[in-house]
Formats: structure tokens, C-alpha cells, sequence
DNA sequence: TATGAATGAGTATTCATTCAT
DNA sequence: GATGAATGAATACTCATTCAT
């Protein structure tokens, strides 16, 4: 029953749900949420309109499921480098280069992100509030703890949490949005530009 | 009934346009462009719907122009403040205090500003374009110049003209979308705090 | 303003409301609640669809208005009869025959009536409850004291109310759903022989 | 898990199709015929929703098979009854009797007979066929012979077939549709007090 | 036979926009 | 210009039915 995987090694096991999740996330990326039709999602997923349904509740059960998956994977990204103890500057620059690589990587997710971050309904209140809220919160906790080892200079840690946030953001939107040449340049250094500001803006005196 | 305009010819003269604009501005503000309808807007401003479509073309279209009336004031703002012809680091902080104190004022426009400068229909492309690479664009030109004239260290002034710009932008979001302690604390050193960060990742060494 | 109906007399003022209410009946009562579309409706009442749901908040509303005004003018032609004071058993006769007449005048409300009449989601109890509580309930008052006068039997007046209401309703829909010959004799002479059947139940021993 | 069959032969047969069409009475009864999805009556069955198509050609079809039950075994006991050659007056009561039973044990039953009788798509016209043309007609020629025997008075029997068995239906519904103490008194006695009410009404001058 | 995931035609309802008054 | 009833195209979501396992 079970063993299916095994002996049927042949019949790639297609999760539909996932399927469905990378269908939307493309087509949400180009049309944006309000914009996509349930039949686009399905044309573009090679699926039944029904069967969105078989495995979300409703559209925007789709986008939640989304922004879920993609925020679970940055966090376990960014854990696992500060997990590593590197020196401030080093870790700043390998999440910074992280999130630009995964940002021009993945163009649809960038617009997807940008774009609806604020103003969906209610259910989506959470993520406006994780990215705003919980996630600024846990560095406040990290930036603090570094001033006091003095390893940073002193400053309000919530508005360098969000500086440092917000200035990373905004390279990496220029970066993943336009394909001209400086979007090109600055794909390239843009990690080692961007941490260089930062450290330089938070360092110890 | 009709005879308004001569008795009262004193009368504030109501701009059925701007009333408009404002109504459709507080009624974004909370529940997004897709999710407002005419009536919510023409019921805001009280008038009637039919009302709304003798000043604007479309529902988008009042959209645009609360988006164009925001950016020519933000822009005339700095126009004016970069004109005073101060050193570097107080024209930074004027900027960034300006912005941060609209942001607060006007809560409503922060969170459209937010939650729709992207995926808006075609038309409205031409924001994001704004947003995105005209602003940055002629501040890179102002960037260089400094570097030039030695008032800043050498580096991408694309990548650090986006990062200030982000910088700024999320802190204001912090401070305006929430009205926790922290939030009131931000308001009132965020500027300072903000201009010695970026200063501090700009200045010349 | 509202002396159009004078001026404009030849414009015929056509309620949209009740318009659309009697296209309703007649589309409901041939395919039943179910079966009928909004599209259906609209057509037969020679609207647009938007133009239903600006009179009625749902296709569920139409229905309840519908039987809302049936009910009405039943209770109001029963109400005038028995305010004429007549002996019980031309009550019971003119009582009968005005049911009767309307039954065949309007079979489309018959077939609704009896189709309709129970499962209905939730706002539509309030009808079965009328058809078979308050009804019936008011008719066990006027037996009642019918019976304290000696103008009847003594009996159990819950049962009889509703045997008398049975009885009538049953031989009404045999005479407007088919259209027989026995169909035909039964409008004839249907109220003298109910209400003699109906008198031999119920009169004084 | 399918050696059941030889251990267990013994074990209770669970006719499968009996098994869906009580599942389906229950839901049926409560929810109506049209908001009731297959799905809800797998699950009251306990059953996989392919498997109700296994035994059942369509949802109509189950409905059908539901109400041909039940009338079948309805006008075996009315026959048995008939059979029985008792006086006119006990044979009535017995009828009567029997109904009333079987709608208090079975309201879900009487709800479904109520709510679908009419109106349900083309293959259960029959139903209604049934219901007020076969057995008022059957009902028909055993109330002429009576009279031509001078059991009862003369009348026209259609009128009268309908008159009690309307009356008889009225009565059932309130006894069985709500429960309150007049719905209990009336299961007590109505068998009585309806044959008495109907017995008056037709019996000999 | 039993299963239940997949299907996709079908429909109620919304809402931007128009236009007669 | 102002009004707001009427319009009807557009769309999310449902659910009876099928069929590969």
C-alpha cells in the first residue's frame, strides 16, 4: 500500500499540492494576487479548477501557503548562518548575500512579496505582522546583545534592525525587479557594497 | 437650493475633486484597492457614484492621482531641502525627518503607499518605475557628485542609494504602522538615529 | 419631482420590485426554488441579473418576499370574511371558496406553496412555522369558543384546525395541478361539498 | 481484513444499498434534497462516495428509491388493513392509526415527504402522480362502492378522498413536525378524534 | 466491489461603469 | 455637474459524477 514508492519507482510521485502552490506562485507573481483568476492557477498547474479546491480552502488559503513555505525557508537559511558564530560583519554579509541570490533566483517571489506584503485580508494580517514585528524583534534581541559584548555601537537596536532590513530590501528589489546592467552590477558585489554600509553604519566607534 | 453660489459666495469652495481624493485615500488606506468599491468611495465623500466618474476616468485612475499628488509634494519637499544647500549629514536628516514625520501624520497614505506600490494594474507601472529608478536614479546623480567632491567614500552609489532609501522606508513603516511604546520612542529619535546610521555608512573615511 | 405620475402619465410606472417578484413566482413555481437560476428570473422580468440584487439581497430573499405576499393577502381575505359575522357554516363555505378561486387563478403560487413549503434553509422556517403553528393556533381560538357557544362539537380544536386546513389544501391541489375533467367539476362545486363535509365534522351533535 | 467474509459468515449482512438509503433518509430529511451533497451521505453511510454510485445510478435515484420504499410499505399495511373487511368507521381509524404512527416514528420520513413532494426534476413526477392522482383514485372507487352500498352518504368521492386524506396528512405533520405538548397530546388521541371528524363527515344521513 | 482524488460544467453574486433625469 | 438605478461581464467556488487503483 505504502511500498508503492518503491516498486512503482517509475511513476513520479506528483505532489499535487505542491504542484499547485508552484503554479500560483508564478502566476501570482505575474498577474498579482487580485489579478489571477482560480482557472489561471489551474491552467498553469495542469490541474481541474476543482482540485485547487481538493487541497486549499480558498484562493487566498493558496497565498498563505506561499508566503508559509517561503518564510519557513529564509529563516531556516538565516539560523543556519548565524548558527555558524562567524564574526558580525561576515554573517551580515552571507545573509545579506543569501537573500540576494534567492531574491534574483527567484524573480516571482520577489514581486509576489513585495507586492502583497500589506493589505490582504485578515488571515494575512500575520505576515504583515512577522515581517514587520517578529522578525525586526529577533534581531533586536541579537543586535543588542552585540552591543553590550561591543562588538557594535550603542543606537536604538529597533530602528537599526529595520535600517538594516529595509536598506537590504530595497538593493534587492533593484536587483530582481529591472535585467538592466546596473541590476547586473549589482547582483554582483551588491553583498560585500551593502555589508560595508551596514558595518560601517553600526560598528563600534 | 441652487442659489448657494450667490448668497454664499464666500463659501469655502468644496473641491468636489479633492473631496474625492481624500475620501478614496482613507477608504484605501483601510481596505485596499481591490477591496473598495465605488459606493464605498462616493459614500465616504458624499457624493454619489455617478459623481466619482465626472472627475475620473476610472476607479484606478483616482488611485493615480493620489499617488501622483503624494509624490509631487513628497518631491517638491526635498527639492526644497537639498536647495537650503547644507552639508551632507543635516540634509540627510532634514530628508529623512520630513518623511518620517508625513509618515506619522498620515498613517492612511503610509499604508497604501505600502501595500499597493506594486502589482497595480499597467498604468500604474509607471509608479513602480518612479519608485524604483527614477527616484534612485537622481539621487545616484547627487550620490556621485558628493563622492566627487570628496563629501563621501567611493562606492556603488546605486546600491547606496537604495539602501538608504530602504533604510528609511522601513523605519518609517515600523513607526507608522503600529502605535506600540516602541513606535513613539522611534518617532522621536528615529531621524537622528537613522541620519548617523547612514551617515556613518557613507561618510568619507 | 414627484408629480412625474401626473405629467408622465402615460410613462406606466413599473415597480421594479414588484415586477420582478411576479417574474420570480412564475419561473419558481414551474422549476421550483432550486432549479431556477438567477439568469432565469432575470430574463423572464426582461431585467439585468445586477438589477435583482438591487431590490432583493439574495435569490432566497425574492422567495421569502413572495410568500411573505401571498400570506398577507390570504390573512387579509380570511380576516374580512370572518369580520362579516356570518353563521360558521358560510364562514366555513366562503372561507373555502375564496382559497379555491385563488388556487386555480394562480396554480404557479400553488405549486410554490406546497413545493416550498418546508425545507428552506433557515430564514424560511419563519413560513412553515406560520402554515403550521400560528395559523392553525389562531384557528383553535375561534374553534374554541365556537365550541363554548355551542355552534360546534366538542372536540380536540388542534386536531380539527388542522383537519379542516388539511382537508382544504389537499382537495385545492387536486383541482390546479391537473387539468382533467374531474379537475374542472371539482372547482365547481368543491367549496359546497367540503364545507359539508367539513360542517358534518364539526357540527353540534 | 478480507477473510471476514469466511470467519464472520454469519456475521449480520450489511445489505450495502440499505445501508445508503437510511444514511440518505437521514440527511436527506434534514438538510433537503438539494443541499445535501454525496458526499454528506457517504459519510452518514460510512461509506466511500464512488460506492454510492456503485448502488445507485444518480442522487435522484436514491430519492426514488427512498420514496418507493416507503410507499410500498405504506400501501401494503393500508391494504393488509383494507384486507381485513372490518366496519367502515374502524377501518378509517386503523388507516389513520397507522399513519400517525409511522410519522411520529419516522419524522425524518415525514419532513422528506413534506419538503420533496413536489417539484423535484422530471423522474419523480411520479411521485407526485402518485400521491394525488393513484391513490386518491384507488381511494375513489372504495369510497363509490361504499356509497352504492349505502355505507356512506353520497358525495363526490374525489372531493372526499382528498378531504381526508389531507385532513390525515395536516394532522400527521403537526404531530410529528414540532414537539411540544400539543404534538404529544394530539399522537395520543388524533387517531380517534380524526376518524370521529371524518367519519361524521361522510358517513350516512 | 470499494475507494476517494480529480474533474469541470454550472451559478449566485459582485461591482465598475453608464446614462437618463 | 450631480444623481443613483440599471447594467451585465466577470469569477470564486461547489458538487455530482467518473475511473484508475
Amino acid at each position: 500500500m505504502n511500498d508503492h514508492s518503491e516498486i512503482m519507482a517509475t511513476s513520479i510521485k506528483v505532489d499535487k499540492k505542491e504542484l499547485i502552490r508552484q503554479a500560483a506562485l508564478s502566476v501570482f507573481a505575474r498577474h498579482g494576487f487580485y489579478s489571477t483568476t482560480a482557472q489561471q492557477i489551474a491552467a498553469e498547474a495542469d490541474v481541474a479548477v476543482g482540485t485547487l479546491y481538493n487541497h486549499f480552502k480558498d484562493k487566498e488559503d493558496i497565498l498563505i501557503h506561499i508566503l508559509d513555505t517561503e518564510m519557513n525557508e529564509r529563516q531556516a537559511a538565516v539560523l543556519q548562518i548565524v548558527g555558524k558564530d562567524l564574526p558580525m560583519r561576515e554573517q551580515i554579509k552571507q545573509i545579506i548575500a543569501f537573500h540576494m541570490e534567492r531574491a534574483v533566483e527567484n524573480k516571482f517571489m520577489m514581486r509576489l512579496f513585495l507586492g502583497e506584503e500589506l493589505h490582504l485580508s485578515g488571515k494575512l494580517e500575520k505576515f504583515t505582522y512577522k515581517l514587520f514585528k517578529e522578525i525586526p524583534d529577533r534581531m533586536v534581541l541579537m543586535l543588542q546583545a552585540a552591543m553590550d559584548r561591543g562588538e557594535l555601537r550603542r543606537a536604538d537596536p529597533l530602528v537599526l534592525a529595520h535600517a538594516i532590513m529595509g536598506a537590504n530590501r530595497s538593493v534587492m528589489v533593484r536587483a530582481s525587479l529591472y535585467d538592466d546592467d546596473a541590476a547586473k552590477r549589482i547582483r554582483d558585489h551588491a553583498a560585500e557594497e551593502l555589508t560595508e554600509f551596514i558595518w560601517q553604519g553600526i560598528k563600534p566607534t
